[in-house]
DNA sequence: GCCGTTTTCGGCCCGACTGTTTTCAGTCG
């Protein structure tokens, strides 16, 4: 009997029952399969009681987990395997695993490329893709062989940063080891980057013992932990937020006055050290504008906050409403309803829904609108009658004219061909632009963070040409999106283009992934009159006619 | 493998798009 300290977790179990599914993947066998052993693995993840303790009879209760898995589960608690996985590791190389995360490798290539070319690492598989025997095999050609060189490059070029959600997730695990209002989030996190490199926490907690709960808790994720004293908690934070160009003007700017900056306080030409509890009693010292976290990239904000004219900043506050939300129409998990209260929950004036034109006829469209109709007259949200429209390879838009016509509010987004080189891809942008129906271009570089670099668009001719048709581009607040970066919001707003922050919700709780666009918005020195859906319903439709 | 139930086995989300081949694999949302 295995005791409590040292039960197999539920991460653990997951991890086993996950390889299970891929290697079933990998080895050819029913897809429905393997696909039952990744959801009992998502499940057991996601309980919070150790499924370890639990009994055969408990386990079947779990949905996704019947006899079978139940059983399994019972054999990794006690063993830390089960003898169907390690039989098919025999089989197997687990190496082949890492290669389904390659865009354009599947199952069904990777079992090709294993059996035929005896492909186990990423290395092989360059040296196949180099050496031209990818495109021999059967069902393969040229393009197939570049589509799996360009996902090769792609996985290398991979930076090793986190998502917001992933770096959010190891803060809150950190947080769990202090007492409430004894730490603070510092670095890139607080300034609002898209993506984070290393967590920095600033604690006012006593260091004795913590030091080593935090590395266990952190697993070896990039993480610093600043220990400070209340008094000096100003600078401490301060220095540990950034980032580097921000501090060494700042510094700077001390050293003009006399002072030299450091985590402990400003330290006077007699060496005294001057310390402070707060930021704000720091850029008051030193007769400054308190500088927003976002506003601190080393882009000439520290010189603005010495002048007092740094500029008005929008707030969270100021959004009436989003311009951007999928529901059970298309690909989303919410009805128009739960759309609706969830704008009444959050104040919101109106709500965009936008499901995507590949997935809603316009004879579902004219329903849809009649359904929105219905449901406004009970909400104060109003529900406004939208459409993602696809940008397809040629250019043309999902749907017709005299479709797009009838809409209240249309975001025209490329799904497809994003392999296309720079010209024709831009070229597509600028058509749909063109279309007097289009009001937002969405998501205007289809990056995803952990997943996919963005399509070749010429941003600068997508601005320009966004100016010229008064047409807004979308500040994406998905999290795994963050699409317009900063730098091109800034310059988007100088030439007078309008951004909109949207949420991309495809369930309620996204909608809270506004303050991601936000955040952007403000890291891009956006004011609330250069973002579209600060504008009140009565401001937005008029800003359409 | 799980589920639901038509309690014994068929369905598991899916339609558009792309590339490479004429029937599918992979991607996309």
């Amino acid at each position: 009997m295995v005791s409590e300290e040292e039960q197999v977790t539920n991460e653990a179990i997951a991890d086993r029952l996950a390889s299970m599914s891929r290697l079933l993947v990998i080895a050819g066998d029913d897809r429905h399969r393997s696909g039952a052993y990744e959801r009992a693995a998502r499940q057991v993840e996601r309980l919070a009681l150790p499924v370890a303790g639990l009994g055969e009879e408990e386990l079947i209760r779990i949905p996704g987990i019947g006899e079978r898995i139940a059983g399994e589960i019972r054999e990794i608690a006690q063993t830390g395997s089960f003898q169907e996985l390690d039989d098919l590791r025999a089989v197997v190389p687990e190496s082949l695993i890492a290669l389904l995360e390659i865009s354009g490798v599947g199952p069904r290539t990777l079992h090709l490329l294993w059996k035929r070319l005896g492909i186990l690492t990423l290395d092989d598989l360059e040296r196949a893709v180099k050496s031209r025997r990818v495109r021999k095999l059967p069902g393969f050609g040229a393009k197939k062989e570049e589509m799996i060189a360009r996902g090769i490059r792609q996985s290398r070029d991979r930076p090793d940063r986190m998502t917001r959600p992933q770096a959010g997730a190891l803060v809150a695990r950190v947080a769990a080891l202090f007492l409430d209002g004894e730490h603070a989030v510092a670095g890139s996190y607080r300034r609002g980057a898209p993506t984070i490199g290393r967590v920095a926490i600033v604690t006012t907690a006593a260091p004795d013992g913590l030091a080593d709960r935090i590395a266990a808790v952190a697993g070896g994720a990039p993480l610093s932990v600043r220990f400070t004293e209340p008094a000096r908690y100003g600078t401490a934070l301060l220095c540990a937020t950034g980032s580097a160009g921000f501090l060494e003007r700042l510094g700077e700017a001390a050293l003009a006055r006399g002072y030299r900056l450091s985590p402990d306080g400003l330290v006077d030409a007699d060496g005294r050290l001057h310390t402070f509890a707060s930021e704000e009693e720091v850029f008051a010292f030193l007769g400054m504008e308190a500088v927003p976290p976002e506003l601190r990239e080393d882009r000439g904000e520290v010189e603005l906050a010495l002048r007092h004219a740094l500029p008005d900043l929008i707030d969270l506050c100021d959004v009436r409403g989003d311009l951007h939300s999928h529901t059970v129409w298309s690909d989303g998990r919410q009805s128009l309803e739960d759309v609706a209260e969830a704008g009444d929950e959050r104040g919101y004036e109106y709500i965009a829904i936008t499901d995507h034109s590949s997935k809603v006829s316009p004879e579902a469209l004219a329903k849809q609108r009649a359904a929105i109709e219905q449901i406004n007259r009970g909400h104060d949200c109003e529900l406004l009658c939208g459409s993602e429209v696809d940008i397809r390879s040629d250019g043309s838009l999902g749907y017709e004219n005299r479709v797009l016509a009838d809409l209240d509010l249309v975001i025209a987004s490329v799904h497809s061909g994003f392999a296309q080189d720079q010209d024709v891809l831009t070229r597509r942008i600028l058509t749909a632009m063109e279309n007097e129906h289009v009001d937002i271009i969405g998501h205007p570089t289809g990056r995803l963070l952990d997943r996919r670099p963005p399509y070749a668009v010429d941003l600068e001719r997508v601005m320009a040409h966004a100016a010229e048709t008064e047409t807004a581009l979308e500040i994406n607040s998905s999290p795994h999106r963050l699409d317009l970066e900063d730098i091109y919001i800034q310059q988007a707003k100088k030439r007078g283009v309008k951004l909109a922050a949207g949420t991309d919700a495809h369930r309620t709780g996204e909608f809270a992934n506004m303050r991601n666009g936000i955040m952007l918005a403000r890291r891009g020195w956006c004011a609330p009159d250069e973002i579209l859906n600060a504008l009140s319903l009565s401001g937005l439709l008029e800003w359409r006619s």
